[in-house]
DNA sequence: TAAATTAAGTGTTAGAATTACATTTAAAAA
DNA sequence: TTTTTAAATGTAATTCTAACACTTAATTTA
């Protein structure tokens, strides 16, 4: 028996859904599009599109966000790949999802006029298309998940941010009050944040320190294999 | 511009590739394949076919590991999905990988005879076709971390085993030794292990405690969102 | 049948990390 | 000058981590 015969192997329509988390200082959001097409046309959805037989999957993942949001270089991650045999109604596709972390400030000017993309909160969502809900909570478990144990989060604040922005972040993500002495205390000690003595005062009379994070330090910590757990409290 | 043209969108063929992990009692091990076909026919190989057009991604899985190892109702999980253009020289794939976890004793007898699937030492593997060797390695990094934040492992040996068996296991997947103490208050403080009152004399004069896997209370501790991490040194 | 062998099983303690908690400080506004 | 606002800072009790060595049960051997 011939298990593995190209000839005889299906084709099967591989699409590309991005979950593309935002933050704005506030709360934490998520990018969908109005469907202008069939089916469900009119429905919230990701960003989607179908992979090209000569890209790699990361090379499709960002072509189909920068063409439906004029998003680039952004941080995309592979999530899982969605195989559900009819998981949409018009032809059997393999989807694998992908997510993004993003500064909604930042990017505001490439998302603009054109495109039809929104920002919604996540507490306030439309229900989405096909499995996209599913897709939506394997990211959000996801983001929590890489929340505590890397440095991540940083890709969804300007590159200068302060601490109680840092904080509200973490906020946001674990969805409950962070200590603040212990937070600072805590992130502090990890040693990949610079102070840059430049101080932000919209939001206090005394204003706050901004920071940047340093990314050759992280990378080395990560090749070193050192522990980046956060437990945060 | 319409990017969401089913009718112009590309099938690629989709493959599933499984990393099955083994243990014995003494080491980790990995099954692997000498291929019969072409291409890089007579070199290793893992686990692999092609996702049918019928069939769901972890369908496709399950068949595939049956068809090529007579394995059946293992635990499997998706790892990732490896999308390099020219990963297979023969024609443009997409591989989603799978990895298992089995008791090698256990399922032995389904092995056997007709299949040529060889179990291969962890530390002593011949080189991988394609990617796989990118797979294994992601699998390991999986694997790892999985064991250190949930009572994973349990799948890898027999329904009764020993605490110093089970050690060994962790000790395998770690790649370092473990404090037997430690050790042992650590995973019986999560409270998921029952002691048989049997005794297993094989490996030594006094003979150890057969224990088993308590799966309702684990999965009630996992429905509960517990902390799982076992923190061994 | 006593002694030797083998691996299983068990507790303690110093040091580190966690967590809970309240006051002071800097700067602008009144 | 006083008031207001949010940022910044330190400590102490408790819990967790990690290092460490002897006793026990049962078989084997002399």
């Amino acid at each position: 028996m011939e298990i593995t015969s190209y000839q005889n192997a299906d084709r099967i329509v591989v699409a590309i859904d991005c979950i593309i988390f935002g933050f704005d200082k506030e709360q934490l959001k998520l990018l969908l599009i109005k469907r202008d097409f069939e089916p469900e046309r009119g429905h919230w959805s990701l960003m989607g599109g179908f992979l090209k037989g000569c890209e790699h999957l990361h090379q499709g993942a960002h072509r189909i966000l920068y063409d439906l949001t004029g998003l680039k270089n952004i941080y995309l991650e592979q999530l899982h790949a969605f195989g559900e045999v009819t998981r949409d109604p018009v032809e059997r596709t393999l989807s694998v999802a992908h997510y993004a972390l993003i500064d909604i400030e930042a990017h505001a000017f490439e998302l603009s006029e054109d495109y039809s993309a929104s920002w919604f909160p996540i507490q306030e969502l439309p229900d989405l298309i096909f499995d996209h809900n599913d897709m939506l909570k394997a990211a959000l478990d996801r983001l929590q998940y890489k929340a505590s144990h890397e440095a991540i989060g940083f890709e969804l604040l300007p590159d200068k941010f302060t601490l109680p922005e840092l904080q509200k972040l973490y906020e946001c993500i674990y969805g409950r009050p962070l200590d603040k002495r212990n937070f600072r205390r805590r992130i502090l000690s990890m040693d990949v944040l610079i102070n840059t003595g430049e101080k932000e005062k919209s939001s206090s009379k005394k204003g706050a320190y901004l920071y940047t994070f340093d990314q050759s330090k992280f990378n080395k910590l990560q090749r070193e294999g050192q522990n980046m757990d956060l437990n945060l409290y």
